[in-house]
DNA sequence: GCTGAAAATACTAATAC
DNA sequence: GTATTAGTATTTTCAGC
């Protein structure tokens, strides 16, 4: 699939306010309606555009706290993998999991209301898996979370998987 | 400010798709549509909606590439921090950046399309700050990533900051 | 606070160019 | 790709309870 500089100017005015109507879209990008409106019924099919949400804010809602947790397997085999997912699944509080290359296998991104609220996440994650160790990074602000994708870094004409 | 069940409902609903028309909001929660609407723009306001947004595919538009990277300072103080800031500021493939207790005093999800572009990224960043140390850990998969937040964790009333 | 209905806007689809 | 059209759905406002 390839993406052309008018395609990445609709996805960067999506992926910033989707609130903007087509018809503005299609102005900004200096396309009429019926055109914009195609190629973003196309980047909605084809899963560029993979759901349209609300961002709320953490505080507002008392989940102002985030912890950064560094995880080691035990054993690196995929039974051990497959338990720790199952209990991940299981914990609300996390809401990113990367697996890692290097001396960590996995990164979990933990939101919770507060420190009893960490340490409940805690007790239920080391009673689901054995770990060899665990390092949880603390959180004490953030500076800055943007869901946006660096566009500009695409450049004018790309191609990409499939 | 307060939310009672139907408030963190409508939140719940509007944080994972928000394409639901108010009037299936409304169905959902067992209200009408004015009521819901009502609410919906009260939280707009307030800014507990802090936008609405179009979240996209990384790996579809090539920019499959995340890695964390762990920064500490050569001195704490305002100045470095300053510093330190304003160079990240302008760096695009910065997605996050939170300030942090312990070791590390900041963390940064980086967000490249390939290896070249992430060493562009670290040229730039060494470049503009004089740094203690730079951990970078690669993400080799991204196996959850979720904008939502853990809303269930609130219980049924919650308070919050002013 | 709620209901119900009307008005304004935006979306979706089809047409001919 | 453009321009125009029309039908549908949604949002938003306005009365009244």
């Amino acid at each position: 699939m390839t993406f052309d500089r008018i395609d990445l100017k609709i996805l960067d005015i999506l992926q910033r306010d989707a609130t903007v109507p087509v018809a503005r879209i299609a102005d900004q990008v200096g396309l009429s309606q019926t055109p914009c409106w195609k190629r973003i019924q196309k980047h909605e099919e084809a899963g560029v555009i993979r759901a349209r949400v609300a961002l709320l804010d953490p505080d507002a809602l008392g989940l102002s706290m985030t912890v950064f947790v560094l995880v080691e397997a035990v054993e690196h085999t995929p039974d051990w993998r497959a338990g720790f997912l199952a209990v991940i699944e299981r914990l609300e509080a996390v809401r990113d999991v990367y697996r890692l290359a290097g001396t960590y296998d996995f990164l979990l991104r933990v939101v919770v209301a507060d420190m009893p609220a960490f340490d409940r996440f805690y007790e239920k994650l080391t009673a689901g898996v054995r770990l060899r160790s665990v390092n949880s990074i603390f959180a004490l602000e953030c500076l800055r979370a943007e869901t946006a994708l660096p566009l500009s870094a695409c450049g004018a004409g790309i191609e990409a998987r499939s």
